[in-house]
DNA sequence: CATGAATGAGAATTCATTCAT
DNA sequence: TATGAATGAATTCTCATTCAT
């Protein structure tokens, strides 16, 4: 029942954005009263809560699975593949978890703080481990960390608030987003 | 007067955020009655229509301010640092051209969307130059473009929408977030 | 409730006429809150759509009262004199159903429309039994039904919207309005 | 420059309904800015009261042509046809002179009254002299001069707030709604 | 566990009107 | 004669939330 009520929240919040989500609407589309929400989330901030927690478990999920592969290179590659993965297979968790102004603190806590940094830690690790093997070798591994999240989170972001329409030439580059971007980052790591 | 109302609406989205800029907000702040901006603005969105045409004529000025450099890489660079040095400086115009989610597509329009392209002309000739120079001699010059936007845009909005918080370390690093991902980036080109 | 909204809605339309009636006005009529009303009804529309039903079900429930009469032409006078009634003892439904500009179209719907065609149908029959009976000799059905019908609505309409004020002669006459209306038809009947 | 407020107050009238017609809007279709129009007319309602005295000054005109006629039930009939000519032909006067609500009482006044009271005592001589010609000869000529009135004020009033669209039969008949009407008056007459 | 009823607060907008200039 | 500026009062409607049942 709490899996309906966020499963419906997240439906809104894709079809008619954030705006769309209020309890109201929500109620009304799994044909219960907006008061019997309030039996399993607190309040709205609450459902918000719960979904970006959710979002976060899901990433790192996402970015576990690749830690298998041997070659450091190739590692970080896939595990940026994961992320951009991700982010256009979910782009509603990833707008609440990266893009979304929390109107409260009451986000950053708990669980998801955590998880959130395992994620990182694991981008520091690989980038660490890409130094060993002789890349990135004139560079302080958290600034590589956080120019690599920066790009993709930079690719996710325009994606997911729509301002990659400017880009009108070369579709078939745009059609393969995600590897064609690896690749390049790929190319410029030495 | 308009200057007035583009301001207060202006501090009312830095302070709390695209929801709490409401028309009352805004008239209450500057002490005049709702239907008063009405006087000086058709509806809501066109008191954002607004502002967001200023947010791309001042990031326009700022990036053409640096092409008289020489040295094609070192435009480039100075290309990206005007665009962080933008969004660092005007974190509000910077939200509302690159990361708020626009209602109507109203905004996307005349004079705007000429200078956005504009501004993003602007990039692709710089990097167009410096593949001319010996850069870049491998890849596309509207995938480096693409991802030298993204990498941009992944920092400044990850700034601006509060998600650094994670970044504890180095904060030495980070105090010139700027120039050092500058000189990373000139690191990586090649 | 609902009836008591209703209600209330129809005093203001008497009172004060169409534009008064608010959603604001009924609430602080009732004492409660503009919000509670939604709780009954959609919209504003809604209750103007239910007062409509409603008043085309009254009128249909007098007409058919009066079908048992035997004398084809009787009734027809009779069915005039149902529908004059109908006019004068409630002039807001009769207002609402035959006069008022509807903003919408989403009144002339459903069971509304069946309501008003069925009490035309009525008119239209027994029109025509008294042509069986060997009046209106050489006219068409259609076309009494219809002088009738705006002949009786003339009457109501310029009651309901003032307009009799002119008549200031023979108050004896106008007394016994509908009395005197349906003695001069009879006349004019062969 | 009166004319011309007055005349795209009716234009808004006719066009967009009753609510269109606003200060705000008629002046700007003039081009003028609101405050102007207080230059011309004391308030909203002068204007109202303006286009009604227009509008009866018209009708009486168009009733005064048609007293040539000799024989009485000729002329009557032609004063009818006069009528509904005017209010086919002129729906927004009509609407305003006959059934609209009016909020004050301002309007039922001075010239306008007197034109009123010209026109029904047109009809009321038309009637009294078909009554010597040998016609309506057990009726009172109030009597028959307002169930006349009542009739074609039906047909007008029906047509212009829209309530004809069930009549879907016979649609011959309608097409000569006036002529048709006007004959089988004649033919009730004796 | 579920809800019907209720609401205070607030949203964007529109309107007729006034008044100093 | 014309208007820019301003407003108080109103409009419909939505929302998150509470609470007695």
């Amino acid at each position: 029942m709490r899996r309906l009520i966020l499963d419906t929240a997240m439906k809104l919040f894709i079809e008619e954005g954030y705006d769309a989500v209020s309890m109201r609407k929500i109620a009304s589309r799994i044909e219960y009263s907006p008061a019997s929400i309030y039996t399993y989330f607190a309040d709205k901030q609450d459902i918000f809560f719960e979904l970006h927690n959710e979002g976060f478990t899901k990433l790192f999920r996402k970015q576990t699975d690749v830690q298998g592969i041997l070659d450091p290179v190739q590692r970080l590659l896939s595990h940026g593949r994961a992320y951009l993965e991700f982010a256009f297979e979910n782009p509603q968790y990833y707008d609440i978890m990266f893009i979304v102004r929390h109107p409260g603190e009451r986000i950053i806590k708990d669980n998801t703080w955590e998880c959130g940094m395992r994620s990182y830690d694991l981008l520091k690790r690989n980038v660490s481990e890409c130094k060993n093997a002789g890349y990135f070798t004139n560079e302080e591994v958290d600034a590589v960390a956080f120019i690599l999240w920066s790009t993709v989170h930079g690719i996710a972001s325009l994606h997911i608030r729509q301002r990659l329409a400017i880009m009108e030439l070369n579709k078939d580059y745009f059609t393969n987003l995600i590897e064609n971007t690896l690749k390049l980052i790929r190319n410029l790591i030495r």
